[in-house]
DNA sequence: TTGTGTTTTATTGCCTCC
DNA sequence: GGAGGCAATAAAACACAA
């Protein structure tokens, strides 16, 4: 025995409850071995009829009435002789039957731990020993235990692959953007050239004509700046660089232009109202008029967009603000 | 029928609790 | 120190394809 343990060896009596009525009753869905009716007798238990295996020291100390009865053992063509041979044949595990198995489900849903009392009572009904019913217990409570794990496994599981799928729509989106990126650099790249080339024709023509109005006025005061202003209103102004809108082109209408300010573009993100507007970002804007807009609007090739938390200018949008981030797809 | 994989029953050794 | 639980494992019983 293990550990030095010592097991009881149980009676295989029948107590008389209810339970074993129960299980008569059914004992007719139950195979029913030849056996069960050369050893029972009609004051039996129910179970003892397909008592299982028991203790060697059981039965072998004990004369041939005590021997216990073996539901699988095979008996389509046995005679006298395959009964003998099967009697005088070693021990062998043997397993329970479906009625019993059924009948220590039902206490196992009840209580997965095993009273004392309790597996006593068991195993008088069952017709096994109680150290029979304790291991059966302890066998299914490792099944329950693996069942359970495999269960965890599968929620988990399915938990990562919801997670994957944001992620990769996220990378998606994000790469979608960085092409945004790229091509509106090209395109503010461009119209710097033509710029320049058109303010170097403008020095020669300022030299010969010292009258002529500045370049900044051209701007209507209700459009200049006001999307760069607010775009770039919490970050430092010394990284800002822009020429985006162009003194010689107030109604600036590019792509570029376009898609910031469409407000029929439920991403648009620089929809400003000049009432929102601070002191000190009108004053931001009248200095936009008499300066330079480049140091209104950041320089783009300067923005991180790799990771929004990040972002030197996040385009009003405050660093944390996780629905930006998150939009559904 | 047989080989092989799975399930069930039982053992062993270790650990915890009282 | 004994009782009982658990993990690991053995071994028999069982299922099933080839």
């Amino acid at each position: 025995m293990a550990g030095g343990r010592v097991y009881s060896s149980g009676t295989g009596g029948n107590s008389g409850s209810n339970l074993s009525v129960l299980f008569q009753n059914q004992k007719g869905a139950c195979a029913s071995e030849p056996l069960d009716s050369l050893f029972l007798s009609g004051s039996s238990p129910s179970f003892l009829g397909s008592r299982s295996m028991v203790s060697f020291a059981d039965v072998r100390g004990g004369n041939g009435s005590n021997r216990p009865f073996y539901r699988a053992y095979d008996h389509d063509d046995n005679g006298d002789e395959d009964l003998e041979d099967y009697l005088h044949q070693p021990e062998k595990k043997r397993r329970l039957s479906a009625d019993q198995v059924q009948f220590l489900e039902k206490s196992f849903e009840v209580e997965n731990k095993l009273e004392p009392d309790r597996k006593v009572q068991l195993a008088k009904e069952l017709g096994l020993q109680p150290r029979q019913v304790a291991i059966w217990f302890q066998n299914r409570r490792a099944r329950w235990k693996t069942k359970q794990m495999e269960k965890e496994y599968e929620v988990l599981q399915d938990s990562y692959n919801s997670l994957k799928t944001d992620y990769e729509n996220l990378l998606k989106e994000k790469d979608k953007l960085k092409a945004q990126v790229v091509l509106l650099q090209d395109k503010l790249l461009l119209r710097e050239k033509e710029r320049g080339i058109s303010e170097l024709s403008d020095t020669n023509k300022l030299s010969q004509e010292p009258l002529q109005k500045p370049v900044v006025e051209s701007v209507s005061e209700g459009e200049v700046s006001k999307v760069s202003i607010v775009a770039c209103k919490q970050e430092d102004m010394s990284s800002a660089r822009s020429d985006i809108f162009d003194s010689d082109s107030p109604h600036y209408t590019d792509g570029v232009h376009s898609s910031l300010l469409d407000p029929g573009d439920s991403s648009n993100v620089f929809e400003p109202d000049q009432s929102d507007l601070s002191q000190d970002e009108v004053d931001n804007l009248n200095l936009g008029k008499s300066l330079s807009p480049a140091y209104i609007f950041p320089k783009l090739e300067d923005i991180d967009y790799s990771d929004p938390s990040e972002n030197s200018c996040n385009f009003g949008f405050p660093a944390d603000d996780h629905a930006f981030w998150s939009w559904s797809y």
